[in-house]
DNA sequence: CTCACTATCTATAACAA
DNA sequence: TTTGTTATAGATAGTGA
């Protein structure tokens, strides 16, 4: 999207990685304000620059995300049936991904002559690498929450472009 | 970017905005992922979809962002210098802050009958709604932090685009 | 870091399947 | 909901203060 097309990959040069941080960053907040807005979507960025600075931003704030998060409150239609639709699903879903898991490890030790009728092995694995990544990421949802108790010192607001969300960073 | 333009308002039709919201999410991941790999951030995104399902995104890893807040850990050169500078300007500018907030105090107070000379009331002022914003965002950062104690059962992994990072969204 | 200037490269709105 | 196509709107690389 400019003059030239680059590669995505880390931009040597310090200066000129730093510039493009400062752009991108810029453009990746209004992205995300506008997806708020146009979708009534909330959405929360935190993160840190190539420096180490922490920065966060939210849409329409952030604390609608963590409350979403937190409470289950959102604007909208969220206290009729998304909630209760949600766990069933989600425990069924477990459910089903904790059989498939114990089936896959029979598999593995050699204990079942016959793959499953209904999957095959290939697929076994891949269901195999997917609760890999799954529980991962469960692991990194519970730290992500864990942020608030770590109160972070944040001492300037700033939001470019036309978004009218919330943007927190530290600065030096 | 498209056949036309549109305001950044919410989009009426349901089905429309559904469709806006896959295709701009997936937008905002891969830029996040771009931002992460060109300038060696971290990245983390949060939020909840117009029809309130949960769904989380990080580069290079939402562990990668989670880790960074809870122990500053990087990649690279944080551990030197960053951190210990910077406590030490959080400390310094918070307490300027709070210098600042006490002066205007009595000024608003009317006990102060002149306005300090190096700072005018306008700017006070302005330091004034910056103080109350940074502490709202403070309570934001708080509960978000807080996210990490409700662990988000995560059903499914999804990422679209080439950027390797990591998608969580629950499924119905 | 930030801002401005553009030539270019990308993302995506509207449609259709 | 998801995917593909295409004309355009929008983001940004390179460069200079």
């Amino acid at each position: 999207m400019g003059r030239k097309k680059i590669e995505i990959e880390l931009v040597d040069n310090k200066k000129a990685r730093n510039v493009t941080f400062s752009k991108r960053r810029s453009g990746l907040f209004k992205k995300a304000s506008d997806l708020s807005i146009l979708c009534n979507a909330r959405v929360g960025i935190v993160g840190f620059t190539p420096g180490g600075k922490p920065f966060a931003f939210g849409s329409p704030t952030f604390e609608a995300v963590t409350n979403e998060y937190l409470h289950g409150e959102q604007g909208e239609s969220s206290k009729k049936n998304v909630k209760p639709c949600r766990n069933q699903n989600i425990n069924k879903l477990n459910k089903e991904l904790s059989d498939l898991t114990e089936e896959l490890e029979e598999v593995d030790k050699g204990k079942a002559s016959m793959v499953p009728t209904d999957l095959d092995l290939e697929e076994l694995l891949k269901v195999k690498a997917s609760l890999k990544d799954l529980h991962g990421n469960i692991e990194a949802a519970s730290s992500l929450l864990l942020l608030a108790k770590k109160p972070i010192h944040i001492i300037d607001l700033d939001c470019k472009r036309k978004g009218k969300s919330n943007v927190m960073e530290t600065n030096y």
